[in-house]
RNA sequence: CGCGGGGUGGAGCAGCUCGGUAGCUCGUCGGGCUCAUAACCCGAAGGUCGUAGGUUCAAAUCCUGCCCCCGCAACCA
């Protein structure tokens, strides 16, 4: 055994902005399988996170709900933990970057880089809302193209053109948060002299990263690093920067201070010696995992910040990809951004986290969640191949021999075959390479099931005194569910301990050399159940609505004033392409008795005439004046038997209804059964 | 020529560091078994490893050009 070590490991921080998706997760179980083993092998872990709370974004979301930012990370916060709670996330402690702990620290690694003399200050010239008295961050800025004169682009880049500019240069700006045109102000910025720390980081990021990341991170240094902006102007959620007005940190020079503050509050609670962690010569090891869209702030402010005020600095930075969904982005429409609590709602956390498992590699590739395989792959593997071993041999040893194990195996080789793969499955773990670690289990499980099959305990189960063998069939099976249950347990933590008493034992890897002879098991129960289809579509269809509500949400916040209707889900040309609308004239126009609403028309489409009812009434009292007119018909719509008759199609209309209805025009020269497209 | 990553049988991936008969899971087809959550076991079909060239006795693997996909681009988070 290697010496016991002290490692203190963080996720990254979600931003207290809106929910925790299946991206977020991706991070979350990689980074708690990684400390659910580490504390599995014996070493001394500390695994925290904590929500980042500090920003123009969550100042605005909190306004638009009439609540003080302080409620919404609060309420957020409780969200979130439940979230990771959910999936087995095992932090020792989850915090909030907006508390006292992550104040003091921040401001101190402040005051140790001004007295060094790594703050400078510059007036800058910023966009500014007019309206709402604040400046305006670039996402806050809409406008239109100046390259390719593309409406409704964001103040950074085109999503059209795909230009990069800067927000000044949009022409017809308007801020999103007041819709007021922003004017130009100049204001006081503090800025951290990145540059003087160019050497450190250049050698240090090679001892932290992978070459990869360090090749991609090598674009900054070429283009020269920058002073960084580390000031933000009020109003705004954040710490205010000691000796000043009113200017505060901006959010990403506080959050990962976080971690600290994170770590800080857990060691007070738990009598832990803080210092010994974050001072500079700390023999404590610290392991970030986040994502790769967030490398330079880890890779260069963060350990920049941490030098220059002389704290202790990350050993590893592990770098993970996104997570696509059917081998395309997280799409809402499709319904698969899928939200880590409608997830939980129709399927196991240990589903994804052995998908994730079996896919994961100390790369930072993305992954493809791709829900056919997800679905044959969690059904083969767990309930087929590994909880089947029990399900197929615990029936005996039950039945049979009151729920007592053999005292021995029947084969010699089973203690070989299992521990021949434990020091690939520890180092494979060790290197975060989880796909190996599937890899390796899964073909123990096949050996064993072979076993299984090749020795036949159903056949032996009819032979006389053939007991004490089939004992010792189903012995060495269940010593192979054990082994392998054991292997897997930082990737499957519930299944594991369900194993654990259901062979009525601790499973771990110290005894993973300890077979189980002559120990009674108990009765073997389902341990893992199947994935089925219907639970997948149903997961997608409640993504689809958490997508329509949010967006309703929104569009009530961003236009309180306004009466449009929320826009539906985006649809493919595909989609449009099956509605077939004609071009028709109303021959006829009819009141119908007893009808309130409803008018009947008889229209031409040219190849046919048609009977449709419409819900018009009230809008063209004088039903006559409509006969001759051309209108647009849906005309593959499928006929609906209504009280009053069939009606076979649709005349298309804008507006609410009652007597705000509106019917399409056609310009002049459209033949009857033109088909729109 | 902005930067980084990727393109391997129908699907998802491994192999590439250190060239040497192309592998795994699912799916398909055929067979076996009936202990097991339609699960397990055996066998088969299916790939000129994006493309063009180069190095080599030998290239998925090394080198070069090109094509396609994804992501990123510090006063957004």
């Amino acid at each position: 055994m290697t010496p016991k070590r002290s490692i203190f490991v963080t996720s990254a921080l979600p931003y207290a902005n809106g929910p925790i998706h299946l991206g977020h997760m991706l991070e979350h179980i990689q980074s708690d399988i990684f400390v659910r083993y580490l504390r599995a092998k014996g070493d001394d872990v500390i695994y925290v996170c904590a929500d980042d709370c500090h920003g123009t974004p969550v100042m605005l979301k909190a306004a638009a709900q009439n609540i003080t930012p302080e409620q919404l990370i609060e309420q957020v916060g409780i969200e979130h933990k439940a979230d990771f709670d959910g999936f087995f996330i095992s932090y020792d402690n989850y915090h909030k970057t907006h508390c006292n702990e992550n104040n003091e620290l921040s401001c101190d690694i402040y005051k140790k880089l001004y007295d060094k003399g790594y703050i400078v200050t510059k007036t800058i010239s910023q966009l500014y809302d007019p309206v709402k008295n604040m400046f305006l961050p670039d996402r806050f800025v809409k406008g239109t193209c100046p390259k390719c004169g593309a409406a409704d682009q964001y103040g950074d880049n085109c999503e059209v053109c795909s230009a990069t500019y800067n927000p000044t240069d949009l022409k017809d700006a308007y801020s999103t948060v007041s819709g007021a045109k922003p004017i130009l102000k100049d204001s006081l910025h503090y800025f951290f002299d990145l540059p003087k720390f160019n050497d450190f980081l250049q050698s240090y990021i090679k001892d932290v990263l992978p070459q990869e990341m360090s090749n991609k991170l090598q674009e900054w240094f070429d283009q020269g690093l920058k002073q960084w902006d580390i000031s933000r102007d009020a109003p705004y959620f954040g710490f205010k920067i000691p000796n000043t007005e009113d200017k505060y940190f901006y959010v990403w020079l506080d959050a990962p201070v976080g971690y600290f503050a994170s770590l800080k509050n857990y060691c007070a609670k738990h009598n832990i010696d803080f210092d010994s962690y974050i001072k500079k010569d700390s023999d404590k090891l610290m392991y970030h995992f986040i994502g790769k869209d967030i490398l330079y702030f880890h890779s260069l402010f963060w350990p920049a910040t941490l030098k220059g005020a002389d704290y202790r600095l990350p050993n590893k930075i592990f770098v993970h990809g996104y997570v696509t969904v059917n081998g395309a982005k997280m799409s809402k429409s499709k319904g698969t951004f899928i939200q880590a609590k409608t997830y939980l709602k129709h399927l196991k956390p240990e589903c994804l986290r052995y998908y994730f498992a079996s896919k994961l590699n100390s790369q930072a590739v993305d992954l493809d969640l791709s829900l056919d395989d997800f679905m044959a792959k969690v059904n083969s593997d767990i309930v087929g191949k590994i909880v089947n071993l029990a399900s197929r041999t615990a029936s005996f040893i039950t039945k049979k021999f009151d729920g007592i194990l053999a005292d021995k195996a029947l084969d010699d080789n089973m203690m070989e075959d299992i521990l021949s793969i434990k020091q690939i499955v520890l180092d494979a773990y060790e290197n975060r390479n989880y796909q190996e670690v599937i890899k390796q289990v899964l073909a123990l499980a096949d050996k064993a099931n072979r076993f299984v099959d090749n020795n036949a305990p159903w056949v032996i189960a009819k032979q006389e005194g053939q007991e004490q063998k089939l004992q010792m069939i189903c012995t060495q099976a269940l010593n192979y569910f054990k082994a392998i249950i054991t292997y897997l347990s930082p990737v499957l933590p519930k299944l594991s301990e369900d194993s654990a008493e259901f062979l009525n034992t601790e499973l771990s890897f110290d005894n993973l050399d300890k077979p189980l002879f002559k120990h009674k098991i108990n009765k073997f129960k389902p341990l893992f159940a199947r994935i089925e289809k219907e639970q997948i579509e149903a997961m997608i269809a409640d993504s689809k609505q958490d997508l329509q509500q949010a967006k309703a949400q929104n569009t009530v916040q961003e236009t309180k004033t306004s009466e449009y209707e929320p826009l539906a889900s985006e649809i493919t040309i595909d989609d449009f392409a099956k509605l077939d609308l004609r071009v028709a004239t109303i021959i006829e126009a009819k009141q119908v008795e007893g009808a309130k609403k409803l008018l009947q028309l008889t229209l031409d489409l040219g190849f046919e005439q048609r009977q449709v009812f419409a819900g018009i009434k009230e809008a063209y009292k004088d039903e006559q004046s409509l006969v001759g007119r051309q209108v647009i018909c849906v005309a593959n719509l499928k006929p609906r038997q209504m009280k009053f008759g069939l009606s076979s199609g649709m005349v298309m209309a804008a507006g609410p209804g009652g007597s705000e209805i509106f019917l399409l025009n056609v310009d002049s020269g459209a033949k009857n059964g033109m088909r729109v497209h």
